[in-house]
DNA sequence: ATTAATTTTGCAACAGCGTTGCAAATGAAT
DNA sequence: ATTCATTTGCAACGCTGTTGCAAAATTAAT
């Protein structure tokens, strides 16, 4: 597991260092996707508010994890499964946000439809976020 | 102008106020949506914060208008063309929101896609935001 | 038209989220 | 071990949104 978060942070030429492994290795654990105050609670040691958004932002740019926007205007954050790379996300998968625990999922498998806008815009991303119940929840 | 405005007051039992006449006009003459701080500035008169939002929150609880989730984490708010009333929100349509220039429109022609989840999982809602470049920025 | 009851507003205070600057601590390289 | 570059923690700040409460405005009743 550490070999793992190791590989991918020398991979992407970022320094190893506590902070990194810690919130990397909860990312891998999860199979939600976790926001700031998830990883704040379920780090064992404890980091900064501030570093923790750092490495969050570190990570994104980097295209080891990706966000998600919410309805409720709150950023959920969860790993990259296919291959970003630096400034290159293709994160293009629906999303679920179940009602009932909170929960955010990545749909990994379930990419996203195609949209028909007026022939005069351009499109440049699609998001899509599906609210519902998830399977644990009904 | 005015006299619509104070009509869908009127019919949605709230009392007629500056405040609301000023807010509910500015979405009548607006194609885009508006966010909060779009509000303060565009407003004539001066209102205070708390009472734009408390407004707003009105206007969302009777169906006058709904809110748009953006991927920047912010929120914006658009009229409900369709038949929304209180506690019922029908604004199925896809949001479209340009780089350029900021602007958010309500696609109110084109429908939510169906999204095919896993079979497991119950789907209420389906939020659906397009970025790209809108028609006066390309 | 006055008065009374209800609703709305402005102000102050507060909490949460995210950002920035800077000095101290840590990690990488020699 | 020493040096250099990067990361971290802390303090401070700005922005967004919320709550409590008294004053003002609106509505309803007389
Ligand atoms: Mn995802
Ligand atoms: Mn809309
Ligand atoms: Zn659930
Ligand atoms: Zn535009």
């Amino acid at each position: 597991m550490k070999d793992v978060v190791i590989d991918i942070l020398k991979h992407n030429q970022l320094s190893i260092t506590d902070n990194r492994l810690g919130i990397l290795e909860l990312f891998q654990k999860s199979s939600k996707a976790l926001s700031h105050a998830d990883i704040e609670r379920l780090s064992e040691k404890h980091f900064d508010r501030v570093t923790i958004y750092r490495t969050l932002q570190t990570f994104v740019d980097k295209g080891i994890i990706h966000t998600i926007p919410t309805a409720d205007n709150s950023i959920m954050y969860a790993l990259c499964k296919e291959a970003c790379s630096e400034g290159h996300h293709h994160d293009d998968h629906v999303h679920f946000l179940c009602g009932q625990c909170g929960t955010t999922y990545c749909l990994d498998n379930i990419s996203i439809p195609e949209v028909n806008v007026p022939k005069d815009f351009i499109v440049h991303q699609t998001n899509v976020l599906v609210n519902g119940v998830c399977k644990n929840c009904r």
